[in-house]
RNA sequence: GCGAGGGUAGCCAAGCGGCCAACGGCGGCGGACUCAAGAUCCGCUCUCGUAGGAGUUCGUGGGUUCGAUUCCCUCCCCUCGCACCA
């Protein structure tokens, strides 16, 4: 056979004619709850590339075993459409977003049939319509009757390059540059709307432990993005400022305070500069935040430290920002690394207040105080040098001092902010706003008149929708005067956070989804997706359903029930990427050697969670699987065997089963890798089994459907053709998933019979140096020996030679049962029960071929009865003994 | 620094208390088939060994256990995420 492969273009042709035809992945809406199996729908940017055939062959492959495991299935697919790439190609075009974006979609939609995708079509769905986002608008005006939507100002991370605000999440690395296009982000004072996610910091924080089904590394990410602490906020006086709030998660180290620090852009910092030219040139010229060295300035004030009354000096240091706390804190740099490092370059006192708890601490008496000069420390412990507080523990004194200090209470610090969703450009939803020109304000245009569609593309350096001023003049829905369209659009992760509620009932028209349909069908079963949305869209998606649920009626308050981020597509272990040059393209792939090639060697090459390096070899090697797979159905059926079903029958047969067994298993878990291997296993044993003799019919065409079924939900096209091939009338998505009785531990422990026999006779024949066995004997030990290892295996005393003596059939065996009792007491707790001896019998006599085959010998698998003393010596449960003749 | 996940034979990579010298793949070696090559199939691939044996291994050093690659602790290294976060 050669590795020529096989028509695989014909091939795949053929059948997605044939799916077409069939509607095979229709989900009709009348279904009660299907499971729903959702990829991370795709930004069309043009061309499908290999980290999207990985994640969407993932779904698929997992769509169709469920499918063919009886389910009903829900796998729609659709469009991430708007973005800003779209707007910047349709400039160096000179076209328009919307056509650009609508060529891209319709080359990647083919491209997705060309990889055998099943999708439902008719559930598809672009963002950049307006049946699809004038719901976006629909929500925001939700959100903001419900309060969860605020204008303001805000100082927003600025792209230059991409003239558009960005979320603090599209901002990456300490460099902070644009996670688009890597310009340095910049900052800005603009009026934003941004939508409330803080209000649900408290649920979001606290469900993520109820996730389950999501990987630890995605749960983790969002709790630290979450970021809440704990801690307390109180006044210190300033002279001539009033009180001002710090928040600390340590009070229990206020002793320790010797010195205030502020944010240069605290208001006091600003009017303190208004006077102090120090401070002024600070603020405007030295402050450097990004910077790893802590700078700061002294001011002439001091802060009235609240518990002890001391007056300490106030700096303003840029290493305290105005987004954290409250922009201002109390500096104790005998317990803090930061505070420690400025206090030593500004010569400030540095007072140890907390002491390491002593190991014998009788819990009254004050330790001794720390060294803290050289190095802070910051455990908690028990306070010294704290007048009535010391003595007490960390955690009591913070207690009793937010308790005891008039202005203190508890509070909490996120550090998840707001989340602004405006974006000054074009390509995206139009925020249903309209600003008045007399007073009305900022006003949202009413449901009626929504969707608030984009104008015609203009191509402008700034936002196309500033320029767009026939668009942008309109009248006031509350006093009719004049007004102008908000020119922002939104984020879109807006977009992304609810699609997958769309796809439920794509077509509503006057809801943004059937509410009882999504109750019924929500949530998603198996979400597939990269990491690099473990933060972001993740979080929002949360979010929205949690809104949804809260005003809108959604019976689910989580969207994704198991997540699944898969790994990366690599070369010789590097990212696959366009910048470096270093891509593999899935079109030529598909052309050369199929989507069924491609898809398999993907699956089977790594588990879905990891990376994997491409290898054009093993490409070429799944090429030849599939090849010669298809070889041994045609040759089955163009000439049908008519061997007996005798024992090699019945070792293939129960490798069939164990096959089934385990493979239905592992794609149940989603570890397709481990499933084809054992799926190409079986094709080898199949193959050896046609080529050592002529095949028992049925047990030979069960094992190639088992196969070919197995292989369906990964290499759906050969398998519909050999399912054909095979006399079957119905697609082989259709068709019932394989089944078998056999447990995994039956499987393994015969498994494991056979394979150490093997490899026993082969010590054998290689250490004795025998040349040409003639005849070998196995031999399963006596009965007895079974019995005694039962015994031993539920025994507990502690003689057990004893133990096994009581029983007379073990005892009449004499030396050798007392030898076997030694053996059975050396390992006494590693014991386990073995297969029966009419198990081991049956195992080794349908495997006797395989060494025959090896050996070129005759094999007897022989009864303890009709066996020599001598051979039966060595026989024990487990292990047979062997007599090899030459 | 904090958090998460890792370090397994030449390489990649399973295993996560006992048939573990450790699945599988790649690479290498030998054999069958072939005129030959390729493909395919069968073995071998830590060391020693003339009947299935023995010895030394799973980042480092300890510990728990009858028994540890598997559990606990120390340290070292890698990858990812977060980070002047009060």
């Amino acid at each position: 056979m050669s590795d020529a492969g096989y028509d695989h273009e014909s091939v795949e042709r053929r059948w997605q004619e044939a799916w077409d035809e069939a509607d095979a992945y229709r989900t009709p809406d009348d279904i009660e709850d299907p499971t729903y199996v959702l990829g991370m729908y795709p930004y069309p940017s043009g061309k499908l590339h290999m980290g999207h055939v990985r994640n969407y062959t993932i779904t698929d492959a997992y769509a169709r075993f469920r499918r063919m495991q009886g389910d009903e299935v829900l796998h729609p697919m659709g469009w991430d459409a708007f973005g800003l790439p779209a707007e910047n190609a349709a400039k160096e075009r000179d076209t328009n977003p919307r056509d650009w974006t609508f060529d891209c979609i319709d080359t990647m939609r083919d491209q997705m049939n060309a990889m055998g995708f099943g999708y439902d079509w008719d559930r598809e769905i672009a963002t950049c319509t307006p049946e699809y986002y004038q719901w976006n608008q629909w929500l925001f005006s939700r959100f903001h009757d419900e309060g969860l939507v605020e204008r303001r100002d805000a100082e927003v991370n600025w792209c230059p390059h991409c003239e558009t605000v960005l979320a603090d999440e599209q901002v990456e690395g300490e460099a902070e540059l644009c996670w688009r296009c890597d310009t340095p982000v910049e900052q800005r004072e603009l009026e934003q709307w941004f939508l409330k996610i803080t209000e649900y910091a408290d649920e979001l924080l606290e469900d993520i432990d109820d996730l389950e089904g999501w990987p630890n590394s995605v749960r983790q990410m969002q709790r630290n993005w979450i970021g809440r602490q704990y801690g307390t906020e109180l006044d210190f006086a300033i002279d001539g400022y009033g009180s001002v709030e710090a928040f600390t998660t340590r009070v229990d180290t206020i002793h320790g305070a010797t010195f205030f620090a502020l944010a240069p852009d605290h208001p006091i910092s600003e009017a303190v500069a208004e006077e102090d030219e120090d401070v002024r040139q600070f603020i405007e010229h030295e402050a450097d935040p990004e910077g790893d060295e802590p700078n700061g300035v002294e001011t002439d004030l001091t802060a009235t430290n609240p518990v002890t009354g001391d007056e300490i000096p106030v700096y303003v240091a840029d290493f305290v920002l105005s987004d954290v706390g409250t922009g201002a804190l109390m500096a104790v740099p005998g317990h803090d690394e930061r505070d420690h490092a400025f206090a030593q370059k500004m010569d400030e006192e540095i007072k140890p207040v907390i002491a390491p708890k002593p190991e014998d601490w009788d819990g009254e008496t004050v330790p001794d105080a720390p060294d803290v000069s050289e190095e802070a420390f910051t455990d908690d412990g028990v306070l010294v040098n704290s007048g009535d507080y010391s003595g007490l523990k960390s955690e009591v004194a913070r207690e009793r001092l937010t308790d005891e200090i008039d202005s203190a209470e508890e509070a909490t610090q996120y550090q998840l902010r707001d989340w602004g969703i405006s974006r000054q450009r074009y390509w995206g939803t139009p925020i249903p706003v309209v600003h008045c020109h007399d007073d009305c304000g900022a006003v949202m245009v009413p449901e009626e008149d929504l969707p608030v569609e984009l104008p015609e593309f203009i191509n402008t350096t700034g936002n196309p929708l500033d320029a767009a001023e026939e668009w942008k003049r309109t009248t006031c829905p509350e006093c009719g005067g004049e007004a102008t369209r908000e020119t922002d659009t939104m984020d879109t992760f807006v977009d992304s956070s609810w699609y997958f509620l769309r796809y439920v009932s794509p077509g509503a028209e006057d809801v943004p989804f059937d509410l009882e349909q999504a109750n019924d069908w929500m949530p998603v079963d198996q979400y597939v997706g990269g990491i690099e949305h473990a933060v972001m869209h993740l979080l929002y998606s949360r979010f929205f359903t949690k809104v949804l649920a809260d005003h809108e009626g959604l019976e689910h308050r989580e969207p994704f029930t198991n997540l699944l981020a898969q790994g990366m597509v690599q070369l010789e272990g590097e990212k696959m990427s366009k910048s470096k040059g270093n891509t593999v393209s899935p079109q030529r792939i598909v052309e050369e050697y199929g989507a069924d090639t491609a898809r398999l060697f993907m699956m089977q090459a790594a588990q879905p969670e990891r990376d994997f390096d491409w290898s054009e070899e093993g490409v070429r090697s799944t090429y030849a699987f599939l090849g010669r797979l298809k070889g041994m159905v045609e040759d089955y059926v163009a000439d049908e065997p008519d061997g007996e079903n005798d024992t090699v029958a019945s070792y293939v047969d129960a490798e069939i089963d164990a096959t089934i067994a385990i493979a239905s298993e592992e794609y149940d878990d989603l570890t397709f890798n481990r499933a084809l291997r054992e799926t190409q296993d079986l094709t080898r044993t199949l193959r050896q089994y046609a080529t050592h003799a002529d095949p028992h019919p049925a047990t030979y065409e069960r094992g190639l459907s088992a196969v070919v079924r197995l292989l369906a939900p990964v290499a759906p096209h050969l398998a519909e053709e050999l399912w054909d091939d095979l006399g079957n009338d119905d697609l082989v998505a259709d068709a019932e998933w394989p089944t078998a009785e056999v447990d995994r531990d039956h499987v393994r422990k015969r498994r494991q019979l056979v394979q150490n026999t093997r490899e026993d006779i082969r010590d054998i024949v290689e250490v004795a140096g025998i040349e040409e066995p003639t005849g070998i004997d196995v031999v399963i030990a006596p009965e007895w020996k079974y019995d005694a290892l039962e015994i031993a295996i539920e025994s507990d005393a502690d003689n057990l030679i004893g133990e096994l003596m009581q029983e007379s059939h073990i005892r009449e065996q004499g030396d050798a049962a007392a030898d076997y009792g030694q053996d059975l007491q050396a390992e006494r707790e590693a014991l386990s029960m073995t297969l029966s001896p009419g198990e081991e019998h049956a195992a080794l006599e349908s495997a006797a071929w395989l060494i025959e085959r090896e050996f070129d010998a005759p094999v007897r698998v022989v009864r303890a009865a009709d066996a020599d003393d001598s051979v039966l010596k060595n026989a024990t449960p487990g292990r047979p003994g062997i007599e090899i003749d030459d």
